[in-house]
DNA sequence: AACGTTGACTACAACGTTGTAGAAACCAGG
DNA sequence: CCTGGTTTCTACAACGTTGTAGTCAACGTT
């Protein structure tokens, strides 16, 4: 059985606006005409609909968080923060899977956006500037990378220079068939280029010089490509002393296919990915990684889409960047 | 700049009313009004504001997935299948993470049903009957453990028989001391004490009898509570030749473990989890695990949702059944 | 020609809430 | 005892949508 605020005024004895009053905590109700209407809210275990309420208001309270798959683990753990962050600020966050999918990204940045939600953080993979004109107004903070500095807020990590840092890494470990694994040509592939462009930043640097064959492309970034690159890598004959990973779960897969490769890592081959994920400190060996801030960037995030639904929408769009750190473990422990 | 019926109804020179009938599919309107007004609504770009529409109709479309945790995986695979699942009947899926933590979890039983959600798929770990009594009739369904026969419909695998099977492929290769990860003595243990019971009970059957001292508790089932358990069986000195850890993150926390400790899996302790995550395909050895049919899981709970949502309110409580497959992979390969 | 049926549309009320405006009671200061 | 301000409360309208009831014209049937 469902009540509304009628129903509690009757059994109170008051308005229906004083239940309300009571309800938001409004200051100036009589002491004993609160606890009546209290008292009356827990007798029929009142609860306010929200719809009704978000209609009258033109908040929902609700914001989406946009993410290609939730089965990855970096943006698994990504979701937590984002929601634990959410929730300090009273919101609630509904989960969308774009599944990379332009077409299905394309939805969520201009459909989903039915008076459902107050605000979006979305994690691209597909998107293109193009597909963010038609918004509404709904208040936006894209994550990663910059979609050709779309009208939107953004919360970045420097990528390129992440990158280097950890293929600089990996050629101080006296490593100089440094291959990578995660290069994509589509225009999904922006997290894909500028860490490709760090990698290759990093060869230079150190005067090893880029070599083609030693780039191997994986089409998605589960665990599954990373394994089918690595075995393309071996059998292609390059022979690499170490593979830079673009994400973790491609680590994660390289890590197996050298293993059945019967190669060991680190003396063989070393291998460092990127994102930080929990299964990179338990996986044999463990895997040297970038680990963004991933609370910093959720927090970073909710604050500024807080800033856009309170403040002001037309103000330029705003781009802050979060901070990672360089993470060695045995998977590139010196030989 | 947001639009509502009536501006687009000025626009097409209709009624409010019929362009709410267009907009819902309505059949008797007119071929050229409807093209007028499908113009106007693209020249607007109107959307219709959910709330609105939720407070007219009662129903949001919305339904929340309560889970404790998004970043084990056994739950972001989950609550993939979910999503899709709810997405072919047009629902949209608010994912809630209560952290296992029973106050949290009694939040989202009551507390939730703000009529901001239709119902309620819920992966309680701590909640017991007395906390389901209060839902206002929201609709709910429960995943995993029988909450002492509460009066919501439930979607359940045979834990007790799962558990016997692996236990009993353990036996089969010939492993004698056989220990076991993941007991837990809290009300919030369900899981642990059905898979504990499948576990002893095969060990009975075999003759090999239930040794207390190879049995090691584990707080929580993730990755790190898995290595440290491991590391007090070999420490205490029981030294099993097989371990069946009651989910798949503590096997991986307990593979690391063995590594660590110099000893090889299979050959000197074969590993078995619980959940069939993707990880154990990958890890170093691939882990043999029960796979729970998350799909099916997932498909069931939605229905019996949808059952309680559209239809009888009042029915008694029905409780369904998941298939699981035992796959058997390198880390309990014979030797 | 009168009749019922159907199609195409509209006016109105209602969903449950909260903002606005204002009434009534109270208080302090002159 | 009046004035002006505050406290406490209420009536009403509005948020944007859809269900209900109804109007009116066109149609086919008798």
């Amino acid at each position: 059985m469902r009540h509304r605020l009628k129903d509690v005024a009757e059994r109170a004895g008051v308005s229906v606006k004083t239940v309300s009053n009571v309800v938001n905590g409004y200051v100036h109700v009589r002491p004993d005409t609160r606890a009546r209407v209290e008292e009356a809210i827990a007798e029929l275990n009142y609860r306010p609909n929200l719809s009704a309420r978000n209609l009258r208001k033109g908040r929902t309270g609700v914001i989406a968080l946009a993410v290609p798959e939730l089965d990855i683990p970096y943006f698994a753990e990504l979701a937590r923060h984002v929601v634990t962050a959410a929730a300090a600020l009273g919101w609630t966050v509904l989960i969308d899977q774009t599944g990379g999918v332009r077409e299905q990204e394309r939805v969520v940045a201009s459909g989903i956006t039915d008076h459902l939600i107050d605000g979006l953080i979305f994690s691209p993979l597909a998107l293109t500037a193009d597909d963010l004109t038609n918004l509404d107004g709904t208040p936006m903070v894209l994550l990663g990378e910059r979609v050709d500095h779309g009208p939107a807020d953004h919360v970045v990590i420097d990528n390129v220079a992440a990158a280097r840092e950890i293929t600089t890494h990996l050629v101080g470990l006296g490593r100089r068939r440094i291959a990578a694994i995660g290069s994509q040509r589509t225009p999904e592939g922006a997290s894909a280029r500028l860490r490709l462009d760090g990698y290759r930043s990093a060869l230079e640097e150190a005067g090893l010089g880029y070599d083609e064959t030693l780039v191997a492309p994986a089409p998605a970034w589960h665990r599954a490509d990373g394994a089918a690159a690595m075995r393309a890598l071996l059998t292609s004959g390059v022979r690499p002393d170490a593979v830079f990973c673009f994400n973790d779960t491609l680590a994660l897969g390289a890590l197996r296919a050298l293993h059945e490769a019967g190669l060991r890592v680190p003396d063989d081959v070393a291998v460092a990915g990127f994102d930080g994920i929990e299964d990179g400190r338990f996986s044999v060996p463990t895997l040297t990684t970038i680990a963004p801030d991933k609370e910093r960037i959720a927090r970073l995030a909710v604050e500024l889409l807080a800033n856009r639904i309170d403040g002001d929408r037309t103000a330029p769009a705003r781009e802050l960047s979060a901070p990672y750190r360089l993470e060695p473990r045995e998977s590139t422990k010196g030989r």
